[in-house]
DNA sequence: TTGTATGCGTTATCAT
DNA sequence: ATGATAACGCATACAA
């Protein structure tokens, strides 16, 4: 071989003779042979280097007039579509961005992932999924993560200090949404649920309530901990009794089981308030009070939840909650996501949202005027 | 440049005299050059090529165990973990399937996308999520499904002739998810929306209405339309009068919205019953029944939906729907999908579910003995 | 079982 | 503005 016969050799893909081949036959060959579309054929149909194909194909690129045309007429008949495997190869973009959320999530916040895939794709990247059954399956899912060369992550779920310093080590982009991770220095976006838990146990306690039921969510889930924290450290400064605390998983029915399991632990009455770790859980406690076991809500009994999620607002429940604001925060969560991909050298940033009280009309409060504020 | 040049380049990549070197001081090297760790990396710490650190990452491969365990070593140290980008232009496989879904869609049945995930995971593969603001924007989606080089495509969406003929010249296994597609040979798991549409007012008609309302979904929903279509023969049939049919927009706001534009259009009375094209709709016409006009449900209105999703199991609605079995479609589908992605070849395959009637609560029935079961 | 050499389809660099 | 060529990181014939 001699350095004459390496050129040739390319060359050879666009005989000279026939400077533009008929597109259909060409592409029947491709089909014929099994072959994908490339950006080789394209040059070879349109007459040109496989290179000028390639800055066809780029926004910023020198291309003159007459072989843009002349390149996208052979790419538009031969369906060329650039592969995008092959150029996150070289340009170490692959344009995804992995949102790792559990299913549990996704069932109560369905806005969050919709509006995180609106966001994302508004940017003009896509969104790869993980999805966890239980927050402990993050260490497996994060090896995939690995391999899919996301160019950023944004992870709903707790992260341990070790696996944030992965993410720095391996230089990706990590968003912790929706979770506070104290301390730890990573970029967030999350609404202040110890404040929300704080708020709503003093806008309950003003109303005169004394005897509180809490049903709190699973033991890993950091939401519903720091709320419940939020509320218990509230009550105990006000000097009031400790609450009744049960376990729920954030379903309807554990709402239901809460209350009753609430009541028994109080001696067969019904408590003051109930406090529940999410709205779907107080609904399930509102509707058991009201159609089980009869108790007039908020008359015999006060019930609150958090995240104002859709149903809270239905005329049959009205609730007392606080405001998550889902929506906001996944719109912030992409756009700062995108802008660590871009320059990933800044300061760790935390976005923290207020959560905003939402009167509802299921339980007694005290007029605003009286209402000893939060500490 | 000669012949002995060339080779000469790529083993510059091993240098021969460095058969061990340190695994930190290598990664400190890396790290330093900004660079990502390879197989050529672990292959130089390890003291073997390339390919038999490839081998080592492939599951049937044969390797010897020393090799492997030496690997597995070096790999272990440098965090070495394979490029899913790299290797999925040489295999031809991303690990990687699309799912096509509607923001609105993934708001009303979150189950949905969460089983798919589910389901997809354990199969080795990741979803890629596209969502879709409104159905025509699929089009425009499709050109990135291609760029991502996916092994397979979920779409809930309604697709044209036109699109499903470019999946086959694509070689793209399609799997529609969700829609009817009547007439088209594609693969499609579905629930019987027309049946389903029929089966509710033949059980309605059974129990003695006669005036319906129908709140109808978006135009370009094929769901909703399939399901007034359903139950606007079904009715014709047994020789009622004619429906009042409204447009709705799948939410809560328009189930209230569509009654009272019923209730106005019947010369202000109330129907004998309202079909609703989704549930939360449903429960916006029943809050608005109850709790806005004062009209007891059912004694003086039916009101039935479709989709059976959780809120209408709660005890405060105890809706009268007809049941889409979801979670099973999804399994169904990501099976299904699974199966033409290793065979390609076969024949198209539809499995459509059945609905199922959940009786509730807010609808007048007939015994099931006197019912005039549906043609 | 192991190593050599090649190619997957693109972008980037460098001459021209 | 354009073309030749070298990566990108891996898997896989093929030879040994």
């Amino acid at each position: 071989m001699t350095t004459k016969d390496a050129p040739a050799l390319k060359s050879a893909r666009q005989p000279a003779r026939k400077p533009a081949p008929d597109i259909a036959e060409h592409k029947a060959a491709i089909q014929r042979d099994n072959r994908r579309v490339t950006s080789y054929d394209v040059a070879l149909v349109a007459g040109v280097s496989q290179s000028a194909v390639s800055r066809c194909f780029k926004p910023g690129a020198s291309v003159s007039k007459t072989t843009y045309a002349r390149v996208m007429k052979a790419a538009e008949g031969l369906e060329y579509i650039p592969n995008a495997a092959a150029r996150s190869l070289i340009t170490r973009r692959s344009n995804m961005v992995a949102v790792i959320i559990s299913n549990a999530a996704n069932l109560y916040y369905p806005e969050a992932l919709s509006e995180l895939s609106k966001q994302v794709t508004r940017r003009g990247k896509r969104v790869l999924l993980f999805t966890l059954q239980r927050e402990s399956e993050l260490d497996a899912v994060m090896n995939d993560v690995w391999q899919y060369q996301v160019d950023g992550v944004i992870a709903a779920a707790t992260l341990s200090d070790a696996q944030v310093a992965e993410f720095a080590r391996r230089r990706v982009p990590l968003l912790v949404f929706n979770r506070s991770l104290r301390g730890q220095t990573a970029n967030t976006v999350a609404c202040d649920q110890y404040e929300a838990g704080r708020a709503l146990a003093s806008r309950l306690a003003a109303a005169g309530h004394r005897i509180f039921g809490i049903i709190d969510g699973t033991q890993d889930n950091a939401v519903a901990t720091e709320r419940r924290r939020g509320a218990c450290e509230r009550l105990a400064e006000l000097g009031l009794p400790e609450p009744i605390i049960v376990r729920g998983h954030f379903d309807y029915a554990s709402g239901k089981l809460g209350l009753r399991e609430i009541i028994a632990r109080n001696g067969g009455r019904a408590p003051d308030a109930v406090i529940c770790g999410t709205d779907v859980m107080a609904i399930g406690c509102l509707d058991c009070a009201r159609h089980e076991l009869g108790l007039a809500v908020p008359a015999q009994l006060s019930v609150a939840g958090f995240d104002a999620v859709e149903p809270s607002n239905w005329l049959s429940y009205n609730l007392t909650t606080m405001r998550h604001p889902m929506q906001q925060m996944a719109a912030a969560a992409a756009e700062l996501l995108h802008k660590l991909i871009d320059d990933p050298g800044g300061v760790a940033e935390k976005r923290v949202f207020a959560p905003e009280f939402i009167e509802g009309a299921t339980a007694r409060l005290a007029p605003v005027s009286s209402m000893e504020l939060a500490a």
